[in-house]
DNA sequence: CATGGGAGTGTAAGCGCTTACAGAAGGAGG
DNA sequence: CCTCCTTCTGTAAGCGCTTACACTCCCATG
């Protein structure tokens, strides 16, 4: 096995005490006694046992995150942020996805057991279980999720983006318009984009259904509804990935974005940029938003900050190209 | 604190080696003590806890993986199908990046303190440090990275494909090649992938330094050379970030691509398909990637399978319109 | 020249679990 | 009726560390 503080202990001539205290510097150690202690450390190079450390100081020094799915950018963009703002914390970060596994309840709770906190996305874990881990103590930041007493919540604002993002589409001039991925939750990401569009558009925006945020579900649904008797002049969708696939959609269908069909998308994901015609989006700051996750975890853990804060960070709406020249932009 | 198994014993008025048994199943236990035992975890809501069931068996159940970044699409899909494997193998895994980082070595060795092994991208840690895990008999998985003895090591498949790619070219009929993103460290990716394609191009490609692989680093460099004197009339560049950078670059310029200039990338992420002219690149296995990696790390751990073992997963040349209409194909 | 106090060190009690070992109880075989 | 097994359960020894507490020196103070 591995080498313990009592053979350290013992080669240096002194008790365990004394070498823990001379690691981590707790209590007053003797010069000399410092140094046989270091050199013993050095020849057997030692180094404690996290489990043996964890164990006695009661707590892990470690983070989960709970995502649905690694496949997307979103989620690595916040992993990202997270990921470097616990790592400067001082946290190692557990990861989980929940996607199609069937026991989620046992791998959230066996995670929940590792870590001193952890960050879940709104929609991955039962809420029967939210219950369970809040009470239990847990702290915890919830992120894209309505707020929950006893937890904190973080998300992008939504609403306000929405009709932004509705306005400007309105001053192009079109009539009719379609939201591609309908809302499928109360207090949803996505149900609060198509509640902030259709106050906007009233009637003359439809929601479509897609079956997931994916562009092969965004290209089948887009499809489908661009083949249509009333295809519509805008496709509003709930996320890049799914106007993605719509673009794909209306190339194969000889349709010209924007000429034909105007497109957005939500998130501003890097193929985003990259497409042609390049999105217009409204960019969340999904880096910002783990960042910020670690840190409010790191209050709670830390105990510098009550259980329950909500925070919402602002978004930006992107104009590139997909969704027309404006009008009065329009070069002469 | 926790419910521990001793409230938990003490209620159903048995011992915690009972109850322990009863847990896991290991052991006989009579029914109706079995049934008293279980009404008290149920009502207690008792987990074990990990640190403990974990200094107890000696292992972890748990699983590392260290890598440069997770900025990019790459490192993400690998990890992706890591963790799903992991996860299926009863593990948790913890993630660590070292982009940008200082003391590595510190991060680095508390990660291998909380697992039983874990997967490295080549060059994240130094040298000494991976000798001296090697040494610690940590079982271990490399990812692109030369063979080492001691540890398994996986790839993909990089010259073959390089020649590939740099033969199709040919056959487009090109004269004057680039290299974005020139080879920076021996056995690494793009050094293989450097020298495929110069052995097929000879003299007739250039490398070109970028500073990182990123669509900024490919970006810039792109914008430098096509400024050039000598501008070459294909980029093939050593991941599809440079290349999407390349794209941008050529765009700002008004160059056509393919008809002005041809443009290649590597990986296969998903904006080059999303790109216009969609990128022609290498594809490569990443999820595949991930989820190999986890698997032979499972058997270093079990001890199934010796320490070294060396694989290479194949590629696929994935031809779009990024690098021309082959004269052949062209339509009438 | 006692004496109070700081500096340095060791002892031992946990932290929450698993499991080898021993012991108790009860039934079957002789 | 007495062994000998089985079956079940409890005791206690770790696993590797931290830290409260106690103790021993030694020096400065009065």
């Amino acid at each position: 096995m591995e080498v313990t503080i009592y053979e350290v202990a013992q080669r240096a001539g002194v008790s365990i005490a004394t070498v823990s205290r001379t690691l981590r510097g707790t209590g007053p150690v003797a010069d000399k006694t410092r140094q046989k202690v270091l050199k013993a450390v050095e020849e057997l190079s030692f180094t404690p046992s996290r489990l043996g450390v964890s164990l006695a100081e009661g707590r892990h020094a470690a983070n989960g995150i709970v995502f649905p799915n690694l496949a997307g950018p979103y989620y690595t963009e916040v992993l990202l942020g997270y990921e470097e703002v616990a790592s400067e914390l001082g946290r190692s970060v557990l990861i989980l996805s929940t996607k199609g596994r069937g026991q989620v309840r046992d791998l959230v709770k066996d995670l929940a057991g590792r870590v001193d906190g952890m960050v879940v996305f709104g929609q991955t874990v039962p809420e029967d279980l939210v219950t369970e881990l809040i009470a239990a103590d847990l702290p915890l930041v919830f992120l894209s999720r309505e707020p929950i007493p006893g937890a904190a919540t973080l998300r992008s604002e939504n609403s306000a983006a929405a009709r932004q993002l509705a306005g400007h589409l309105r001053g192009h001039g079109y009539d009719s318009y379609a939201f591609l991925g309908a809302p499928y939750a109360v207090g949803d990401d996505v149900s609060e984009r198509w509640a902030g569009v259709s106050a906007v558009l009233g009637s003359a925006i439809e929601p479509v259904l897609t079956t997931e945020y994916t562009v092969e579900s965004g290209y089948a649904a887009a499809l489908k509804l661009l083949r249509s008797r009333h295809r519509p002049r805008v496709l509003i969708c709930s996320d890049d990935e799914v106007a993605l696939g719509a673009l794909l959609a209306a190339e194969e269908l000889g349709l010209a974005v924007p000429d034909d069909l105007a497109v957005t998308g939500w998130d501003d994901i890097m193929a985003a940029r990259h497409a042609r015609p390049a999105l217009t989006t409204i960019r969340q700051p999904m880096r910002e938003l783990g960042a910020r996750a670690a840190r409010t975890l790191d209050e709670l853990i830390t105990g510098g900050r009550a259980a329950s804060s909500h925070h919402i960070l602002s978004t930006e709406l992107v104009v590139r190209s997909s969704c027309g020249v404006h009008p009065l932009e329009e070069s002469p």
